[in-house]
DNA sequence: TTGCGGATGGACT
DNA sequence: GTCCATCCGCAAC
């Protein structure tokens, strides 16, 4: 597959308008010989100081310390004493946005990521950010990575197909619930917290009657 | 469709 | 020491 990575500039971008753009890309994960891939279909941003649901809203810890970092680095961690999240900084060093990776549709490593995720659905794979990180062995060892190397980056896919684009509330948080954050690939499948298989029947309808 | 257990780390008392 | 966090899976109804 020719895929060619997103440079730093992308990452300098406004954090909302990073969030829209990034859904169709792909993103990369290669681990030892294994290559994961997967097109993004859902995103979040994170607003760092303006945003109460952001983890950097009240300044830098230990935990949040990539947050701060330069744009094109992974931000991924640990929640619910059980899975990871694996966000993109966004924005110069000192501006705390990130963009949370939540769902994606899966391209290559399909089998192992079937085996990581203990289940031969392959819509049950990525749908969900704990689930994507799970699929593709994504973990706190790739904190502050930075997303311009090898291990983990995101590409523009080789064939651009046309997503629908929708803006909706976030899921997951109490606080700031009310701004449209959140960019999904609304055809798409492979987002979290949707019936798959309505989508796909409402699709097979579609095909039926143009067809 | 709703509800809860899981199992860890950081913020705060 | 306690609380709770950008969630997932499974078990009841």
């Amino acid at each position: 597959m020719i895929v060619t990575k997103l440079n730093e500039e992308f990452y300098l971008q406004s954090c909302l308008n990073a969030a829209k753009e990034l859904i169709g890309k792909v993103l990369v994960r290669k681990k030892g010989r294994k290559i994961y891939s997967g097109i993004i279909v859902e995103t979040e941003a994170y607003l760092g100081d303006k945003d109460a649901a952001s983890h950097s809203f009240k300044g830098m810890t230990k935990r949040n310390e990539h947050m701060f970092g330069a744009g094109g680095t992974a931000y991924v961690y640990f929640t619910y004493g059980n899975h990871y999240c694996v966000n993109a900084v966004i924005g110069k060093p000192g501006v705390a946005h990130a963009v949370l990776i939540r769902a994606a549709e899966p391209v290559t490593g399909i089998e192992p990521m079937k085996k990581n995720r203990r289940t031969e659905n392959i819509y049950e794979l990525c749908s969900g950010p704990g689930k994507l990180t799970q699929a593709m062995e994504i973990d706190g060892a790739l904190n502050g990575a930075s997303l311009l190397g090898n291990e983990i980056y995101i590409a523009e896919p080789d064939s651009a197909k046309k997503r629908k684009l929708v803006q909706t509330k976030r899921i997951g948080i109490t606080k700031n619930a009310d701004v449209l954050y959140r960019f999904i690939d609304s055809e798409s499948p492979f987002v979290s917290r949707v019936n798959y298989r309505k989508i796909l029947r409402s699709q097979q309808e579609n095909k039926s009657k143009s067809g």
